[in-house]
DNA sequence: AAATGACATGACACCGGTGTCACAATGAAG
DNA sequence: CTTCATTGTGACACCGGTGTCATGTCATTT
């Protein structure tokens, strides 16, 4: 059985469990006989440190919490691929932590959490990287954080983001180069910070190219597929009829084209859709979504790898907490030049 | 700050830390004027147990590992969702842990995940609940498990599942009672128990129905979109044509419609497709597709449920180890009457 | 030859809880 | 008025690691 205790080891090599200690822990001052010695014992007897000993010896739980509320699975789980990556390279475990943003009780849900498993950390993804409140609660429990494509970088914390507002410009730059005049646009959900930075993206590349900004080509929505109906039929009986539909996501992006589906209305030869966070659907649905594709994983990956690090090295300064990965356009069916 | 320990609160309430465990751990044999002392304590230096004290003393972790590899994401997420509610009503975690079931080291890496977590139950889903080279390798090593959706109860471990064969024979039935007699179908990954399954209730549908099998009208896949999209595109050009598809879940249905789409057959006037899963898609893309909705939370709620339970009842017998939920036929508007 | 310092090692307390056991106080039974 | 259970409580060791400090062994310096 696996009852190797460093006891155990330290009996059966013959010297301290200080020691056994010193050679798990790779310290210096441990002569190269005795390391060996130890070493031959942690093989022989397959040992395996108890992390939960170590974790109340050091006052660590060698655990890292995500904090998530976000209804697209696929990006849930893209989140949660990277973290893992960079938790188990660092020999960290991670505990997904699903919550409400407009919860009643979001910091005692968030605080709860951090009692009950005495976390090392915590990654924020959107909405919550963006809640001063939850950002300023974790300021003052001292609970280091790192934050997944933030809005701002105004502070000094961890944050890795993508640049969503270029991308929203190019692809509202690729839609004008296609002879689209009138583009329609279907905000996000107002609390995620992506929402404001698309639009930008959006009144820039119009801007930049002299069209006309109209508001009544734009309509708000929520990120989910519902709302994209609703917008989708708000917007595609305007008269005169928009040539293209620019939505904040995917999902409302792929409502889009149920209704013009619904409609009669032709993708793309009547209407081009174009989407933004390359989800599953974007090429599950025919004709696939033109979109943006966000390095969720690595984002991810990145943000927690400093987390964790910052873990380690204690007083050397990086200046380097914050990151910008590039976004990529992926031109599908969805998009094509307008009909004359 | 959130310092207080067990000593701390001893001394607070002029007890010994033995006492105040007693209190904490409700066990008889505390005088009420002593209890209430501690309980005020707690209260007013706001003290909880440290979890990873309580496991060191315990030698157990209150981790729960949930193992899977499937490419459904909104799967995933259900799972995720059913077992973290599981736990958090029993106070413990969930630790993730996707891997690939094909991986060539794949009792190493649960191996791994063992050791460096010291978890004191898994959650096994599909496929691996029904991979008996991982349960021996539990059974072994003496890690309980409950298994969500297994193919076979014939063991007796914890396990529950809903009823594929019996879903799958209705949306059979569904079709041929839409008029429906060439019905073709996609299989699933051959890894996967609910891929015989299914199959199964579509044979005994057809069957009961005196409809003639034709081999001819079925075809492999292994539930991703992709191999959908390859076998709709043998399927729809076989000649004469079959006026119906069931497949055995919505990503591979999904790709079905995008291939009648693209082959000009409208859904479903000139072809019904069902799926299977309830899968967000189903209800993202246009058509909506007629499915089977399975209670995956709740299935996965109950396994774990039962296997934590089963840590603190120790001799007492719990005859009720298996169980089967009842799935859901979910109607939409990919399937019709068949056109003469 | 004695003093110095670098290195190697172990004894011991500690992290924050829990289990075991001893013991005092109380009440009931003989 | 003893005797004996029962109840309430605390001292202490222990879970499996890590930190601190003392000590022993050398090689080097003076």
């Amino acid at each position: 059985m696996s009852k190797a205790t460093i006891n155990s080891v330290a009996k059966y090599a013959g010297v301290s469990k200080k020691t056994v200690s010193r050679v798990l822990n790779e310290e210096p001052n441990v002569s190269s006989a005795t390391r060996e010695k130890v070493q031959q014992a942690f093989k022989d007897l397959d040992y395996r440190p108890n992390p939960i000993a170590r974790g109340l010896a050091h006052n660590r739980s060698f655990i890292i919490g995500c904090i998530y509320d976000n209804p697209s699975k696929s990006y849930i789980t893209r989140v949660q691929t990277g973290a893992l990556s960079a938790c188990h390279e660092k020999n960290y475990n991670l505990l997904i932590h699903p919550c409400e943003l407009r919860g009643q009780a979001l910091l005692d849900n968030i605080d709860a959490l951090i009692r009950r498993t005495r976390l090392d950390g915590i990654v924020l993804t959107p909405p919550f990287c963006d809640k001063t409140e939850v950002l300023e609660y974790l300021k003052s429990k001292n609970i280091p954080y790192a934050r997944v494509a933030p809005g701002t970088l105004d502070d000094d914390s961890i944050s890795v983001r993508s640049n969503d507002e270029q991308a929203a410009f190019e692809i509202t730059e690729l839609l004008i180069s296609l002879g689209h005049k009138d583009i329609a646009f279907i905000k996000g959900h107002p609390d995620h910070s992506s929402t404001t930075l698309r639009f930008s993206g959006y009144l820039n590349a119009l801007k930049k190219n002299n069209i006309e900004f109209k508001p009544e080509l734009v309509d708000e929505g929520n990120f989910s597929y519902h709302s994209g109906e609703d917008s989708a039929r708000k917007i595609l009986s305007l008269s005169p009829r928009p040539s293209a539909v620019f939505a904040s996501n995917d999902y409302m992006a792929a409502a889009v084209l149920k209704v013009a589906s619904q409609l009669s209305l032709k993708v793309p030869e009547e209407m081009s859709i174009a989407g933004f966070d390359n989800a599953p659907i974007a090429r599950h649905i025919w004709p696939g979504l033109t979109t943006i594709a966000q390095p969720v994983e690595q984002m991810t990956y990145t943000a927690l790898s400093k987390l964790i690090e910052q873990f380690t090295e204690q007083d050397d300064e990086l200046p380097l907490h914050q990151e910008t990965l590039e976004a990529q356009l992926i031109i599908r069916e969805s998009t094509d030049k307008v009909k004359n």
